[in-house]
DNA sequence: GTAACTGCAAATTCTTTGCATCAAC
DNA sequence: GTTGATGCAAAGAATTTGCAGTTAC
Protein backbone atom coordinates (compact mmCIF):
# COMPACT_ATOMS: atom_id res chain seq x y z
CA UNK A 1 0.00 0.00 0.00
CA UNK A 2 1.69 2.74 -0.91
CA UNK A 3 0.35 6.29 0.54
CA UNK A 4 -0.61 8.62 -1.31
CA UNK A 5 0.42 11.71 0.20
CA UNK A 6 2.02 13.03 -2.34
CA UNK A 7 -0.77 12.56 -4.65
CA UNK A 8 -2.73 15.13 -3.23
CA UNK A 9 -0.65 17.87 -4.94
CA UNK A 10 -2.30 16.47 -8.01
CA UNK A 11 -5.47 18.40 -7.01
CA UNK A 12 -5.42 21.36 -7.76
CA UNK A 13 -7.62 23.25 -10.16
CA UNK A 14 -6.61 22.58 -13.65
CA UNK A 15 -5.61 19.27 -12.78
CA UNK A 16 -6.92 15.94 -12.43
CA UNK A 17 -6.43 12.97 -10.46
CA UNK A 18 -7.21 10.25 -12.50
CA UNK A 19 -6.90 6.00 -12.28
CA UNK A 20 -3.88 6.27 -14.94
CA UNK A 21 -2.16 8.74 -12.94
CA UNK A 22 -2.32 7.22 -9.95
CA UNK A 23 -1.17 4.02 -10.83
CA UNK A 24 1.54 5.37 -12.64
CA UNK A 25 2.59 7.30 -9.47
CA UNK A 26 1.80 3.88 -7.94
CA UNK A 27 4.31 2.11 -9.83
CA UNK A 28 6.99 4.51 -9.66
CA UNK A 29 7.09 5.16 -5.54
CA UNK A 30 7.20 1.17 -5.00
CA UNK A 31 9.79 0.79 -7.79
CA UNK A 32 13.32 0.98 -6.59
CA UNK A 33 14.20 3.73 -9.54
CA UNK A 34 15.25 3.51 -12.53
CA UNK A 35 12.50 2.79 -14.38
CA UNK A 36 12.40 4.19 -17.68
CA UNK A 37 8.69 4.83 -19.98
CA UNK A 38 8.73 1.53 -21.31
CA UNK A 39 8.95 -0.15 -17.68
CA UNK A 40 6.48 2.20 -16.85
CA UNK A 41 3.74 1.10 -19.57
CA UNK A 42 4.60 -2.66 -18.91
CA UNK A 43 3.89 -2.69 -15.42
CA UNK A 44 1.01 -0.21 -15.44
CA UNK A 45 -0.59 -2.45 -18.43
CA UNK A 46 -0.84 -5.41 -16.40
CA UNK A 47 -3.40 -3.98 -13.59
CA UNK A 48 -5.19 -1.35 -16.54
CA UNK A 49 -4.40 -3.19 -19.98
CA UNK A 50 -5.87 -0.13 -21.97
CA UNK A 51 -3.76 2.14 -21.04
CA UNK A 52 -1.43 4.13 -23.47
CA UNK A 53 2.11 5.20 -24.04
CA UNK A 54 1.16 8.58 -24.82
CA UNK A 55 -0.79 8.67 -21.33
CA UNK A 56 2.75 7.35 -19.59
CA UNK A 57 4.90 10.16 -21.32
CA UNK A 58 2.24 12.77 -20.47
CA UNK A 59 1.85 11.93 -17.15
CA UNK A 60 6.01 11.42 -16.72
CA UNK A 61 5.99 15.07 -18.34
CA UNK A 62 3.07 16.33 -15.74
CA UNK A 63 4.74 14.61 -12.77
CA UNK A 64 8.15 16.32 -13.62
CA UNK A 65 6.36 19.99 -13.95
CA UNK A 66 4.97 19.56 -10.55
CA UNK A 67 8.53 18.32 -8.75
CA UNK A 68 6.73 14.48 -8.28
CA UNK A 69 9.59 12.91 -9.82
CA UNK A 70 12.82 12.90 -11.18
CA UNK A 71 14.07 12.47 -14.83
CA UNK A 72 17.86 10.86 -15.03
CA UNK A 73 19.70 10.77 -18.08
CA UNK A 74 22.01 7.71 -17.23
CA UNK A 75 24.48 6.42 -20.12
CA UNK A 76 23.52 7.45 -23.67
CA UNK A 77 19.97 5.50 -23.37
CA UNK A 78 16.66 7.06 -22.72
CA UNK A 79 15.72 8.63 -19.65
CA UNK A 80 15.11 6.92 -16.07
CA UNK A 81 12.50 8.13 -13.81
CA UNK A 82 12.23 8.08 -9.64
CA UNK A 83 10.14 9.19 -6.91
CA UNK A 84 11.61 12.53 -5.42
CA UNK A 85 12.19 11.69 -2.03
CA UNK A 86 15.23 12.59 -0.22
CA UNK A 87 17.04 14.68 -2.95
CA UNK A 88 20.88 14.74 -3.33
CA UNK A 89 20.85 11.50 -4.55
CA UNK A 90 23.19 10.04 -7.36
CA UNK A 91 24.17 7.73 -9.68
CA UNK A 92 27.31 6.13 -11.14
CA UNK A 93 26.97 3.50 -13.81
CA UNK A 94 29.64 0.33 -13.81
CA UNK A 95 30.83 0.20 -17.37
CA UNK A 96 31.70 -2.99 -17.02
CA UNK A 97 28.46 -4.95 -15.30
CA UNK A 98 26.20 -1.85 -16.83
CA UNK A 99 25.16 -1.80 -12.70
CA UNK A 100 24.20 1.47 -10.98
CA UNK A 101 25.35 2.65 -7.62
CA UNK A 102 23.52 5.30 -6.11
CA UNK A 103 25.33 7.18 -3.60
CA UNK A 104 24.19 10.36 -1.79
CA UNK A 105 26.27 13.77 -2.00
CA UNK A 106 25.26 17.14 -1.48
CA UNK A 107 25.97 18.70 -4.36
CA UNK A 108 24.00 21.70 -3.82
CA UNK A 109 25.45 22.47 -0.33
CA UNK A 110 28.66 22.47 -1.39
CA UNK A 111 28.22 24.22 -5.14
CA UNK A 112 26.62 27.03 -2.92
CA UNK A 113 29.53 27.09 -1.10
CA UNK A 114 32.18 26.67 -3.67
CA UNK A 115 31.23 27.95 -7.04
CA UNK A 116 30.99 31.85 -7.20
CA UNK A 117 29.41 32.08 -10.95
CA UNK A 118 26.40 30.66 -9.60
CA UNK A 119 26.03 32.95 -6.63
CA UNK A 120 22.20 34.23 -6.07
CA UNK A 121 21.30 31.68 -8.38
CA UNK A 122 17.98 29.19 -7.56
CA UNK A 123 19.13 25.70 -8.00
CA UNK A 124 16.30 23.92 -8.74
CA UNK A 125 17.40 20.57 -9.69
CA UNK A 126 20.67 18.56 -9.83
CA UNK A 127 21.97 15.54 -11.03
CA UNK A 128 25.75 13.63 -11.00
CA UNK A 129 26.41 11.55 -13.02
CA UNK A 130 29.16 9.06 -12.97
CA UNK A 131 30.78 6.40 -14.65
CA UNK A 132 33.93 4.39 -14.61
CA UNK A 133 34.35 0.35 -13.54
CA UNK A 134 33.56 -0.67 -9.95
CA UNK A 135 35.60 -2.74 -7.67
CA UNK A 136 34.96 -6.20 -8.96
CA UNK A 137 35.02 -4.94 -12.84
CA UNK A 138 38.14 -3.41 -12.08
CA UNK A 139 40.86 -6.83 -12.33
CA UNK B 1 43.70 27.52 -36.43
CA UNK B 2 43.30 24.53 -34.44
CA UNK B 3 46.55 22.83 -33.06
CA UNK B 4 45.53 19.09 -33.99
CA UNK B 5 48.10 18.14 -31.65
CA UNK B 6 45.13 16.01 -29.89
CA UNK B 7 44.39 14.66 -32.93
CA UNK B 8 47.39 12.57 -33.77
CA UNK B 9 45.44 10.35 -31.00
CA UNK B 10 43.62 9.44 -34.11
CA UNK B 11 46.18 7.72 -35.59
CA UNK B 12 46.92 4.40 -34.39
CA UNK B 13 46.31 1.20 -35.59
CA UNK B 14 42.63 -0.03 -36.95
CA UNK B 15 42.09 3.76 -36.84
CA UNK B 16 42.34 6.57 -39.86
CA UNK B 17 42.15 10.06 -39.90
CA UNK B 18 40.26 11.23 -42.92
CA UNK B 19 38.98 14.61 -43.70
CA UNK B 20 35.42 14.35 -42.59
CA UNK B 21 37.19 13.41 -39.04
CA UNK B 22 39.53 16.27 -39.12
CA UNK B 23 36.86 18.65 -39.83
CA UNK B 24 34.53 17.38 -37.64
CA UNK B 25 37.22 17.72 -34.52
CA UNK B 26 37.63 21.37 -35.84
CA UNK B 27 34.49 22.28 -35.35
CA UNK B 28 34.25 21.04 -32.12
CA UNK B 29 37.08 21.99 -30.61
CA UNK B 30 36.56 26.05 -32.06
CA UNK B 31 33.03 26.28 -30.67
CA UNK B 32 32.24 27.26 -27.00
CA UNK B 33 30.62 23.45 -26.42
CA UNK B 34 27.21 22.71 -26.60
CA UNK B 35 26.78 21.28 -30.20
CA UNK B 36 24.74 18.75 -30.80
CA UNK B 37 25.17 16.32 -33.44
CA UNK B 38 22.49 18.48 -36.23
CA UNK B 39 24.23 21.44 -35.47
CA UNK B 40 28.04 19.97 -36.17
CA UNK B 41 26.30 18.61 -39.48
CA UNK B 42 24.89 21.89 -40.29
CA UNK B 43 28.72 23.38 -39.89
CA UNK B 44 30.21 21.02 -41.59
CA UNK B 45 28.11 20.68 -44.68
CA UNK B 46 29.24 24.28 -45.16
CA UNK B 47 32.78 23.13 -46.12
CA UNK B 48 32.34 20.13 -46.95
CA UNK B 49 28.66 19.61 -48.17
CA UNK B 50 28.54 16.28 -48.92
CA UNK B 51 28.91 14.74 -45.90
CA UNK B 52 26.08 12.67 -44.27
CA UNK B 53 24.61 12.97 -40.73
CA UNK B 54 25.48 8.61 -40.15
CA UNK B 55 28.97 10.10 -40.48
CA UNK B 56 28.65 12.88 -37.62
CA UNK B 57 27.52 10.43 -35.55
CA UNK B 58 29.55 7.63 -35.99
CA UNK B 59 32.26 9.78 -35.67
CA UNK B 60 31.01 11.18 -32.71
CA UNK B 61 31.04 8.16 -31.35
CA UNK B 62 34.84 6.92 -32.18
CA UNK B 63 35.67 10.29 -30.59
CA UNK B 64 33.91 9.81 -27.27
CA UNK B 65 35.19 6.15 -27.06
CA UNK B 66 38.54 7.46 -27.68
CA UNK B 67 37.99 10.26 -24.90
CA UNK B 68 38.10 12.76 -27.48
CA UNK B 69 34.88 14.98 -26.55
CA UNK B 70 32.78 14.44 -23.81
CA UNK B 71 29.08 14.26 -24.42
CA UNK B 72 26.45 16.05 -21.82
CA UNK B 73 23.07 15.33 -21.57
CA UNK B 74 21.58 18.80 -20.80
CA UNK B 75 17.77 19.28 -20.10
CA UNK B 76 15.21 16.75 -21.70
CA UNK B 77 16.86 17.41 -25.56
CA UNK B 78 19.15 15.25 -26.94
CA UNK B 79 22.73 15.28 -26.47
CA UNK B 80 25.61 17.73 -26.66
CA UNK B 81 29.06 17.03 -27.35
CA UNK B 82 32.03 19.22 -26.58
CA UNK B 83 35.98 18.80 -26.76
CA UNK B 84 37.41 16.98 -23.81
CA UNK B 85 40.04 20.17 -22.11
CA UNK B 86 39.98 20.27 -18.52
CA UNK B 87 37.66 18.43 -16.80
CA UNK B 88 35.72 18.98 -13.82
CA UNK B 89 33.58 21.45 -15.51
CA UNK B 90 29.95 21.49 -15.77
CA UNK B 91 26.29 23.01 -16.47
CA UNK B 92 23.80 25.24 -15.65
CA UNK B 93 20.52 25.26 -17.65
CA UNK B 94 18.24 28.55 -16.32
CA UNK B 95 14.79 27.68 -16.88
CA UNK B 96 14.11 31.21 -17.40
CA UNK B 97 16.14 31.88 -20.39
CA UNK B 98 17.43 28.58 -21.36
CA UNK B 99 21.31 30.26 -21.05
CA UNK B 100 23.45 27.54 -19.82
CA UNK B 101 25.87 28.74 -17.47
CA UNK B 102 29.52 26.46 -17.58
CA UNK B 103 31.54 26.17 -14.14
CA UNK B 104 34.48 24.45 -12.17
CA UNK B 105 33.81 22.13 -9.43
CA UNK B 106 36.06 19.39 -8.45
CA UNK B 107 33.30 16.82 -7.93
CA UNK B 108 35.61 13.70 -8.32
CA UNK B 109 37.76 14.84 -6.13
CA UNK B 110 34.92 15.99 -3.55
CA UNK B 111 33.22 12.29 -4.17
CA UNK B 112 36.48 9.92 -3.57
CA UNK B 113 36.46 11.79 -0.56
CA UNK B 114 33.16 11.65 0.83
CA UNK B 115 31.27 9.15 -0.76
CA UNK B 116 32.34 5.62 0.59
CA UNK B 117 30.00 3.61 -1.38
CA UNK B 118 32.38 4.48 -4.54
CA UNK B 119 35.67 3.61 -2.50
CA UNK B 120 37.70 1.73 -4.78
CA UNK B 121 35.92 2.46 -8.02
CA UNK B 122 37.94 4.00 -10.73
CA UNK B 123 36.14 6.81 -12.12
CA UNK B 124 35.76 7.51 -15.98
CA UNK B 125 34.03 10.45 -16.35
CA UNK B 126 31.83 13.30 -14.23
CA UNK B 127 28.97 14.93 -14.74
CA UNK B 128 26.97 17.79 -12.79
CA UNK B 129 23.96 18.67 -14.23
CA UNK B 130 22.15 21.44 -12.55
CA UNK B 131 18.81 23.45 -13.59
CA UNK B 132 16.82 26.62 -11.34
CA UNK B 133 16.55 30.34 -12.16
CA UNK B 134 19.58 32.58 -13.12
CA UNK B 135 19.84 35.73 -10.90
CA UNK B 136 17.93 37.88 -13.57
CA UNK B 137 15.30 35.43 -14.44
CA UNK B 138 14.17 35.28 -10.39
CA UNK B 139 12.56 38.47 -10.21
C1' DG C 1 -21.68 20.77 -18.20
C1' DT C 2 -16.96 21.93 -19.00
C1' DA C 3 -12.38 21.41 -19.35
C1' DA C 4 -8.93 18.14 -18.60
C1' DC C 5 -7.54 13.60 -19.70
C1' DT C 6 -7.36 9.36 -22.43
C1' DG C 7 -6.54 5.94 -26.24
C1' DC C 8 -5.37 5.30 -30.71
C1' DA C 9 -2.90 6.02 -34.79
C1' DA C 10 0.00 8.80 -37.19
C1' DA C 11 3.79 12.00 -37.15
C1' DT C 12 8.32 13.69 -35.46
C1' DT C 13 12.75 13.62 -33.89
C1' DC C 14 17.04 11.56 -32.88
C1' DT C 15 20.07 7.89 -33.85
C1' DT C 16 21.66 3.56 -35.97
C1' DT C 17 22.46 0.19 -39.74
C1' DG C 18 23.23 -2.27 -44.39
C1' DC C 19 25.54 -1.97 -48.29
C1' DA C 20 28.17 -0.58 -52.22
C1' DT C 21 31.79 2.69 -53.08
C1' DC C 22 35.85 5.29 -51.75
C1' DA C 23 40.24 6.44 -49.72
C1' DA C 24 43.94 6.20 -45.88
C1' DC C 25 47.41 3.47 -44.72
C1' DG D 1 45.79 -4.05 -51.96
C1' DT D 2 43.38 -4.27 -47.64
C1' DT D 3 40.52 -2.62 -44.38
C1' DG D 4 38.39 1.08 -42.32
C1' DA D 5 35.42 5.07 -43.39
C1' DT D 6 31.90 7.30 -46.12
C1' DG D 7 27.30 8.53 -48.25
C1' DC D 8 22.92 7.30 -49.06
C1' DA D 9 18.64 5.51 -48.12
C1' DA D 10 16.08 2.93 -45.17
C1' DA D 11 15.13 1.16 -40.53
C1' DG D 12 14.69 1.79 -35.67
C1' DA D 13 13.97 3.64 -31.18
C1' DA D 14 12.03 7.18 -28.18
C1' DT D 15 8.83 10.65 -27.78
C1' DT D 16 5.09 13.88 -29.27
C1' DT D 17 0.77 15.28 -31.37
C1' DG D 18 -4.18 15.55 -33.39
C1' DC D 19 -8.47 14.27 -32.60
C1' DA D 20 -12.75 12.30 -31.13
C1' DG D 21 -14.54 10.15 -27.19
C1' DT D 22 -14.47 9.86 -22.00
C1' DT D 23 -14.51 11.25 -17.19
C1' DA D 24 -13.23 13.97 -12.95
C1' DC D 25 -14.61 17.89 -10.91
Amino acid sequence: MVTSYALEKIKRPGTRLTGQRRLIFEIISRSDGHLDADDIYGQARKEKPRISLSTVYRTLVKFKEMGLIAEYHLGQEHHHYEARHASDHHHFVCQGCGRVIEFNFPVVKQIKHDVPELRGFEIVSSEVNMTGLCRSCRK
